[in-house]
DNA sequence: AGCACGCCGACT
DNA sequence: GTCGGCGTGCTC
C-alpha cells in the first residue's frame, strides 16, 4: 500500500517540443493510482492544460519551484505498453527532438484532449450610462449574443478578422463577457441508428394494432413486415436481432420519410447503439494460398535466417510474391499467440491488399494509416491496448506508435520507400528504422522486403549484419518486362512524337489496347504544365512565399505552388510587359492525360497523384476502376509505382526520366532506379511479358542501363562504390542541420556562425552551410549545413557536442531569431 | 509550441 | 496620450 504520508511527485510529458523535463504533484486522493503510462490533465502556464503521460512517479521533491498538482487522472489503466516510453525515448534521443514531438505524433489526437477558451455573455452586467463600445467589439459581441458559449476559433472564422483574442479581453475587462477554459474529450464511440418497434415481445395486441396503423399504405406495410423478418421478430425467444436503418432502409428501398411518418406514428422507434468498427463476418473466412516451390524456399530461408539475424532482408523481384511469403510468415506468428507489425507505404493500405489479407486474417487484422478519422484510430489504439490476443496491425508510418501487448514479427514491405521518412514536423523518424528498434525491444524479428533494397539495407545485407533471401524468379514463370529506352531528341528531330507520346510508346499504348491490355504512364510531376513564361519578355510566376515558381493547372484554370499550397490566377496579359503572350511549357500529368487522351480520343483515361486522391476513398476508386479495368490507361506521379498489382497492365511508359536523373543530390541514382525499377515492375505481372518505353534525352545515362537489364547488383556495386568514394551513407552518418527564419539575412549570418562552431569541432566534416534545394518554404527562409560523422563514430559524443554547440550559440542574437531543427538519416 | 510581459510607432 | 505591433523569456 502507498504510504499516505510521503509525498509523491509524478514526471509528465507533455505533448510539446520542450526538452526539460516536468513534474507535478500527486494530490493525496490519486495516490497509488498512478503509474507510468497514464494520462493525466495538467496546468502548463498560466491558462493551458494538457493531457500528458506519467513517465515516472518518485518521492523526490524537485527543486526551487513552486510545484503545480495534477488535475485529474484520465485513466484506470496506463494506455502506453512498458517498451513504449524507452521506444519514445529512443526516438526522441536518436532523432534530436524532445519527447514531447514524440507523443504528439504517437498518439491519436482523440487520446489528448487539450483545453478550449469558451467565451459567454456575462448575465450579470449591466451597462453603465455612458457605456460604448467600438465597432471592433460590437461586431465580436454579436458573434457572442446568440450563443450560450462560442470558442474563440469560431469568432474568428466567422468575421475574418484577426486579434478577437484582444477584444475579448477588453470586453472581459469591461464585464460585458466571462470566459472559462474547458477540456473537451474529442473521442466519440462510433454509433449506428437503429430501429425498434414501440411493442413487447409476445405482445400481439400490439402488433395488430401496428398493421392496422399501416393498413392504407404498402410502403408503410412493407416496411414493418421487411423489419420484423429483419429482426427475426418470430423466432423463438432470444433469437431477436436488431435492426439497423440504414440497412432497413437500403433491403426495402423505401424511402426515409415513409420511414419517419412511422416512427411519428408511433409504430417505430429510433435509438443510437455503440458499434464496433471492426464488425466482420467470420464465415468468410478463406484458407492460405499455397506457396509455389520456389516460394516455400524462400521462407524456409527466411526462417533459417531469422534464427541468427534480428533482421533480414527478402530481396524479391517485383511480381515475385513477397505478399504471399509475409502471410505465411504472418500466419504462423499468430498460430505461436503473437502479435505481428506489417508496414506499408501509404499507397499500398488499399483494398487491394487490406481485402486479400481480410479474407485470411479476418477481425484479426487491423488497419492503421493517416486517411482515417481520428475516432477509428483512438477505436484501434483501444482495441491494440486492450488486446493480448494474436494481431495483425497493417499500417503506414505511425504505426510503430501502436500498444503492442507481445510483438512476434515486424515485417517492411518496399523497405526503400522515403515515404517511411516523415520529413515535417518533428519527430523527423525513419519508420523502419524505428520498427527494427521496436522489434529488439519486443524480442522479436524483422522483415524488409523490396525489389530495389536501399543502398543502406542492402550494404548491412552483404555484410552479414542482416539476413539476405533472394528471390529471382517471378511468380508462375512471368518474365520481368522488356526495356525499351527512347531518345526524345531524336523523336523530335524526326517530328515522330505527338506531344509528349514518342512513337514507340504510342505504338506499343496502341497494341495494348487492341488486345484488351492496359497501359499506367508514369510522371512524376503534378498539375498541367510546370514552366509559364512570358515570351516577350520572359517573365515568369514566382511563388510570393516559397522559392519555387507555381505550376499551372489547367482544370481548375489556377497557378498553384506545390509547397505552401497557394493559388492564384494565370494572368492573361504579362504584368510586366503588359503583352499577350504568356505560354505553358513542359509536363504535368494533367497534360500527360490531355496529350494521350488526344492521341486515344474514344479510351478511358484516368489520373492518379495528389490532387484527385484527396479523399479517403479516391484512391480505392481509382484503383478499383483500373483492376476492373473500366479504365485503359492510368496516369499517374510515384503513386503508381508502389506496390499496386494489376493483372492486365502489359506497358508502362516512364515519360520523362530526366528529371529523376539530373537531381542534384547523392541519392539521386537510388531514387531513380528505383522508381523507374519499381514502376517497370507493374507490367506483365501475369503471363506475358510486358514492355517498358523509358523517355529521356539522355540515354546513355548508366543508370538507364541498369534498369533495362533489370539489373540491381550491377546498379549497386557502381553506387556503393560512389558512396565510399565521397563518403556518403552507408560509409557516414548525415545529419542536417536547418535553420529557419522569415528574416533571410538572420538565417544566411546565422548559418555562417554556426557552421563556423560546428566546424571548430567537427572539421571537416562540416559542409555548408547551403540553401536548400527549394530555399524558402511557406514565407521560411532556410539554410542547410550537413554534417557527415563517420560510421562507428560515438553517436553520443556528436549529440553532446551538437547540445553545446547550440547552448554556445543560443545567445546570440542572430541564432536568436532562427529555429533550428535536426534531420538525422534523410532521406 | 503557446502565452504573457514589455517596449516603441500611428491613431482617437 | 493609447492601441497594438512583435521581440523575449518562461512554463513544473
Amino acid at each position: 500500500m502507498p504510504n499516505p504520508d510521503i509525498e509523491m511527485y509524478a514526471e509528465v510529458i507533455l505533448p510539446l517540443p520542450l526538452y526539460s523535463k516536468f513534474t507535478y504533484s500527486i494530490p493525496p486522493d490519486l495516490q497509488g493510482d498512478l503509474q507510468p503510462g497514464v494520462r493525466v490533465l495538467v496546468q502548463f502556464g498560466a491558462k493551458k492544460y494538457y493531457t500528458g503521460i506519467v513517465s515516472a512517479v518518485t518521492p523526490q521533491r524537485p527543486g526551487d519551484y513552486d510545484v503545480k498538482p495534477i488535475m485529474a487522472l484520465l485513466d484506470n489503466a496506463p494506455v502506453l505498453r512498458p517498451p513504449q516510453l524507452k521506444h519514445w525515448e529512443w526516438i526522441a534521443d536518436y532523432y534530436l527532438c524532445s519527447v514531447g514531438d514524440v507523443y504528439r505524433a504517437a498518439v491519436p489526437t482523440g487520446l489528448k484532449p487539450e483545453s478550449e477558451t469558451w467565451i459567454s455573455i456575462n448575465p450579470d452586467f449591466e451597462a453603465p450610462e455612458d457605456f460604448h463600445l467600438t465597432e471592433k467589439q460590437k461586431s465580436v459581441l454579436q458573434c457572442i449574443e446568440g450563443e450560450k458559449r462560442v470558442r474563440l476559433s469560431e469568432i474568428e472564422s466567422n468575421l475574418k478578422i484577426k486579434g478577437v483574442a484582444g477584444v475579448v479581453s477588453q470586453l472581459l475587462a469591461l464585464g460585458v463577457v466571462e470566459i472559462a477554459e474547458t477540456v473537451t474529450e474529442r473521442y466519440r464511440p462510433k454509433t449506428e441508428r437503429m430501429i425498434r418497434l414501440c411493442a413487447e415481445k409476445g405482445d400481439s395486441e400490439r402488433l395488430h394494432q401496428c398493421f392496422d396503423l399501416v393498413k392504407r399504405s404498402a410502403q408503410q406495410e412493407r416496411l414493418l413486415l421487411s423489419w420484423m423478418d429483419h429482426a427475426r421478430w418470430l423466432a423463438p425467444p432470444g433469437q431477436q436481432t436488431e435492426v439497423s436503418r440504414d440497412e432497413l432502409l437500403k433491403a426495402t428501398g423505401v424511402s426515409s420519410a415513409i420511414l419517419r411518418a412511422m416512427i411519428t406514428k408511433g409504430i417505430f422507434e429510433e435509438y443510437k447503439r455503440t458499434t464496433n468498427r471492426f464488425a466482420l463476418d467470420l464465415n468468410t473466412l478463406s484458407k492460405l494460398s499455397p506457396l509455389s516451390d520456389i516460394q516455400k524456399k524462400a521462407m524456409q530461408e527466411v526462417k533459417a535466417s531469422m534464427k541468427d539475424h534480428a533482421v533480414t532482408l527478402l530481396h524479391g523481384v517485383t511480381g515475385s510474391g513477397k505478399t504471399e511469403i509475409y502471410t505465411h510468415l504472418m500466419d504462423q506468428v499468430l498460430r505461436d499467440g503473437n502479435q505481428v507489425l506489417y508496414l506499408v507505404p501509404e499507397i499500398s493500405l488499399t483494398t487491394q491488399l487490406t481485402d486479400r489479407l481480410r479474407k485470411v486474417f479476418g477481425d484479426r487484422l487491423l488497419v492503421y494509416h493517416s486517411k482515417y478519422s481520428d475516432n477509428e484510430r483512438v477505436d484501434i489504439w483501444k482495441r491494440v491496448l486492450t488486446s493480448n490476443e494474436p494481431l495483425i496491425v497493417i499500417g503506414a508510418r505511425s504505426s510503430v506508435f501502436l500498444p503492442f501487448a507481445h510483438l512476434g514479427l515486424v515485417i517492411v514491405d518496399e523497405e526503400h520507400e522515403p515515404s517511411f521518412k516523415q520529413y515535417d514536423p518533428a519527430p523527423r523518424y525513419n519508420a523502419r528504422d524505428a520498427a527494427i528498434v521496436l522489434a529488439t525491444m519486443h524480442g522479436a524479428k524483422t522483415l524488409l522486403g523490396s525489389a530495389t533494397p536501399s543502398v543502406e539495407t542492402y550494404y548491412k545485407a552483404t555484410q552479414g549484419k542482416y539476413g539476405l533471401v533472394t528471390l529471382n524468379s517471378r511468380y508462375e514463370e512471368a518474365q520481368l518486362p522488356q526495356v525499351e529506352i527512347v531518345d526524345m531528341r531524336e523523336q523530335r528531330k524526326r517530328r515522330a512524337n505527338k506531344g509528349i507520346l514518342s512513337e514507340p510508346l504510342m505504338l506499343a499504348t496502341k497494341e495494348a489496347l487492341e488486345h484488351r491490355r492496359q497501359t499506367i504512364l508514369f510522371q512524376n510531376r503534378r498539375g498541367f504544365a510546370p514552366v509559364v513564361i512570358c515570351k516577350t519578355c520572359g517573365w515568369t510566376p514566382k511563388c510570393p512565399n516559397c522559392d519555387v515558381s507555381p505550376v499551372y493547372h489547367k482544370h481548375t484554370d489556377i497557378l498553384k505552388c506545390h509547397y505552401c499550397g497557394l493559388a492564384s490566377q494565370l494572368p492573361t496579359l504579362c504584368p510586366a510587359c503588359g503583352e499577350n503572350s504568356i505560354e505553358v511549357f513542359g509536363y504535368g500529368t494533367q497534360r500527360v492525360a490531355e496529350d494521350v487522351q488526344n492521341v486515344f480520343p474514344k479510351v478511358a483515361i484516368s489520373r492518379m497523384d495528389l490532387d484527385t486522391t484527396r479523399n479517403k476513398n479516391s484512391y480505392q476508386n481509382i484503383i478499383e476502376e483500373f483492376s476492373e479495368h473500366k479504365t485503359d490507361i492510368l496516369v499517374g506521379t510515384q503513386m503508381v509505382t508502389k506496390g499496386l498489382d494489376f493483372g492486365d497492365v502489359n506497358v508502362v511508359g516512364i515519360v520523362s526520366a530526366d528529371t529523376m536523373l539530373n537531381f542534384p543530390d547523392f541519392r539521386s541514382n537510388e531514387r531513380a532506379f528505383n522508381m523507374m525499377e519499381q514502376v517497370a515492375g507493374r507490367a506483365g505481372r501475369r503471363k506475358e511479358q510486358g514492355k517498358v518505353v523509358i523517355q529521356t534525352s539522355s540515354p546513355d545515362n548508366p543508370i538507364l542501363s541498369y534498369v533495362k537489364r533489370h539489373d540491381f547488383k550491377g546498379y549497386y556495386e557502381e553506387e556503393i562504390k560512389a558512396r565510399r568514394q565521397f563518403a556518403y551513407p552507408p560509409f557516414t552518418k548525415i545529419i542536417h542541420v536547418y535553420l529557419k527564419s522569415k528574416d533571410q539575412s538572420a538565417v544566411d549570418a546565422a548559418a555562417v556562425l554556426y557552421a563556423k562552431a560546428l566546424g571548430e569541432v567537427f572539421g571537416q566534416r562540416v559542409l555548408g552551410p547551403e540553401r536548400p534545394f527549394v530555399g524558402r518554404v511557406a514565407t521560411y527562409y532556410l539554410q542547410q549545413i550537413m554534417l557527415k560523422i563517420e560510421s562507428g563514430a560515438s553517436m553520443v559524443k556528436v549529440k553532446h557536442i551538437l547540445r553545446q554547440v547550440y547552448e554556445s550559440l543560443a545567445r546570440d542574437k542572430l541564432v536568436k531569431a532562427c529555429t533550428v531543427y535536426y534531420d538525422v538519416d534523410p532521406v
